[in-house]
DNA sequence: GCGGATCAC
DNA sequence: TATGGTGATCCGC
């Protein structure tokens, strides 16, 4: 039994643990949990698709060390520090401790549900889910069991788990008596999934004279006296913390994060940076590689991390480690909504007329979805996954306004056609560039002139056309010109609640999001030359870039020593690579980046794949598999972020 | 606009 | 022993 060792590595052990390794309800030897998960997957299909994504992985870990070194070399560290020590004294200043905001979080919802409804389970190892667990009891994380885990997994680490299927309504109605009650304290609740939101309760504070401590004891116990179910809080400054604190006493407790600056920091200090919102197990390992395991190594590699800002992001690790993050606390709004779609996974199948049957399946069911919620929209995107388990998409734009399901049974053909000879076990349609037919509708009539028109939140328009005399109905056929005509509603405006941005321009940072709100996270992609070289045919080729495309650093005035600059102005900056002096602006300066960075990357790409032969192509009917070149070169990798700025 | 990847619940 | 579904974001073409 010991045996399996030989050809794992940590990082695939740990990835076959599943992403929420490291969750509430820990179990005693992770590493026995461990070593059983990777027994019982060992050589099945899903295990050689985890350990493909696993090495591809490692590679693009392999070419951000390169970079890092290249770029390490005859850098002013000491330079790049104070830099960087400059911009955490701009975020600073941001930091905004003025809002009392809550992170509620009911505890193993789906599994303290079903409880309810069957107090036998009490006391024992039982979970929520078919073929993948939703939620564990508490009982059985004991065990190991957790939520993503595949049942069957399950069962080997708790051998008398109790497996119930999922009630979906049930969840649903208990879910909006706790929302009723959160609403009771802050009118403008988030609600981030069925079973967490967020509060701003600074105003009830005031008006009811109340210390958050008591406030929150409250909010608990009035959800408790409504559902009788339990849920956790977290009381802090702005969301990513308060959903951090969250977590610290459940189930069934709260956390109160100091507000102050200092404690804030002492807290952040020693903190997993795994548990920072947005950092999954790809970003964590693309960190720990660096050398940052917790918030407060971002500190310590602040002058790594600004040199890899493009792979890093190095704004949206200071602000973490910073503890800051947005405090906008804002319901969803319905014009937010950018997809709608519908996938179903079944036994693999190959024949061509049963796929076409399950993809006039999807078809309906999305017609269907799309009908009652009055969603229309312009490109399809057809999902599927081969039962290797790589994931492929298609998409295809239409200028008019797709609704209908033979219109996407139709599409979903085109695309996948071409794909063929095909063994999938998945298969989706997903429809993008929204068209609102409820806003479209009111817009309509007179009633318009009642009702606040909601921008976008990116920015500009919203939606409320004028078109159709007055019926929703089918706007499939309608001419697309005057269908995608949006028109704005004089006299409202909509974004209005700013935070004041001192003098950063960058104001809010992620709060656009419906759930909480980063979308944040670093990591980087590195994409091409997977190993396994098949896939789907048709369509694009594997073309070489060859442009570097990135400039590290992506602020003004990042690493040069100028403090003051512009955006463009001339000003004296050290190349990171090189270590000249440049008198540049910042394009050019970037531009030179570029070019030492690329001479460097290119020059090690070619080593390593001097040094590397095979791409071994596993099985499957890719037609044709590419495999060309592997990556001419680097740059690809990289963390995306957050938005942070902009 | 497209496709791959990551993440969260 | 059969490893989910929905939605979003970001990057690099």
């Amino acid at each position: 039994m010991a045996l399996p060792s030989s050809q794992l590595t940590d990082s695939l052990v740990k990835r076959l643990a599943g992403p929420s390794t490291g969750k509430a309800g820990l179990a005693k030897d992770q590493t026995e949990i461990n070593r059983i998960i990777a027994e019982a997957s060992k050589g099945s299909k899903f295990y050689e698709n985890e350990k493909r994504k696993d090495q591809d992985l490692t590679q693009r870990i392999s070419r951000i060390l390169r970079i890092r070194d290249e770029v390490m070399k005859g850098a002013d560290l000491g330079k790049i520090e104070k830099h960087a020590d400059q911009l955490l004294v701009e975020l600073e200043a941001e930091r905004d401790l003025s809002q009392v905001i809550i992170h509620c979080d009911m505890d193993a919802f789906f599994a303290n549900v079903e409880l309810l409804h069957d107090p036998s389970l009490k006391g024992k190892p039982f979970a929520v889910g078919g073929g993948v667990i939703s939620t564990a009891s508490y009982e059985a994380r004991a065990f190991g069991v957790r939520s993503g885990m595949s049942g069957f997994i399950a069962k080997k680490l708790c051998p008398g788990l109790i497996l119930l299927k999922s009630h979906y309504d049930w969840y649903s109605e208990i879910s909006n008596q706790v929302f009723d009650v959160l609403k009771r304290y802050d009118p403008t609740l988030c609600v981030a999934g069925c079973d967490e939101g967020y509060l701003n309760i600074t105003p009830y504070l005031q008006q009811h004279n109340l210390t958050p401590d008591v406030c929150v004891q409250q909010i608990r116990q009035s959800v408790y006296e409504a559902t009788n179910l339990t849920v956790s809080a977290g009381i802090a400054p702005n969301k990513m913390l308060a959903k951090i604190c969250s977590d610290k006493n459940k189930p069934d407790g709260q956390y109160h994060l100091p507000f102050d600056s200092d404690a804030i920091l002492d807290f952040m200090r020693d903190l997993p940076i795994r548990k920072i919102p947005g950092i999954g197990r790809v970003n964590e390992r693309l960190l720990d590689s660096v050398g940052i395991k917790t918030c407060g190594d971002v500190y310590t590699h602040r002058a790594t991390i600004s040199l890899l800002d493009k792979q890093l992001g190095l704004r949206f690790l200071l602000r973490t480690y910073l503890g800051i993050s947005s405090n906008v606390v804002r319901p969803y709004q319905r014009e937010e909504r950018k997809s709608i779609g519908a996938e179903r996974t079944f036994s693999s199948i190959g024949d061509e007329s049963l796929i076409l049957q399950k993809l006039e399946d999807i078809a309906e069911e999305l017609e269907k979805d799309m009908q009652e919620n009055q969603w229309a929209g312009r490109t399809v995107t057809l999902k599927f996954k081969l039962d290797t388990y790589q994931v492929f998409t298609r998409a295809k734009s239409f200028p008019r306004w797709v609704t209908k399901k033979d219109d996407l049974f139709a599409a979903g053909k085109e695309l996948i056609r071409p794909e063929f000879p095909l063994k999938i076990r998945l298969i989706g349609l997903r429809v993008t560039k929204l068209k609102d037919l409820k806003a479209a509708a009111a817009s309509t009539g007179i009633k318009r002139f009642f009702e606040p028109v909601q921008l976008n939140s990116s920015s500009k328009k919203r939606r409320l056309d004028e078109p159709c005399g007055n019926e929703i109905i089918d706007i499939s056929s309608v001419d697309d010109e005057q269908a995608l005509d949006d028109e704005v509603m004089p006299g409202f405006h909509e974004f209005e609640e700013e935070e004041t941005p001192l003098s950063q321009q960058d104001v809010e940072d992620d709060e656009p999001e419906a759930l909480f709100n980063p979308p944040s996270e670093p990591v980087s992609r590195a994409k091409p030359a997977s190993s396994t070289g098949i896939k789907p045919a048709s369509k694009k080729r594997p073309r070489e870039s060859s442009t570097p495309s990135s400039s590290i650093l992506r602020h003004p005035s990042p690493i040069p020593s100028d403090p003051s600059n512009p955006e463009d102005s001339l000003a004296s900056h050290t190349c990171p690579v090189c270590a000249k002096i440049l008198v540049t602006n910042n394009q050019d300066l970037n531009a030179h980046i570029d070019f030492c960075l690329s001479k460097g990357a290119i020059r090690e790409a070619q080593v390593e794949a001097s040094a590397r032969s095979p791409v071994k192509p596993t099985s499957s009917k890719g037609p044709s598999s590419k495999r060309s070149k592997p990556e001419t070169y680097p740059p690809q990798t990289k963390l995306n972020w957050p938005k942070s700025k902009k």
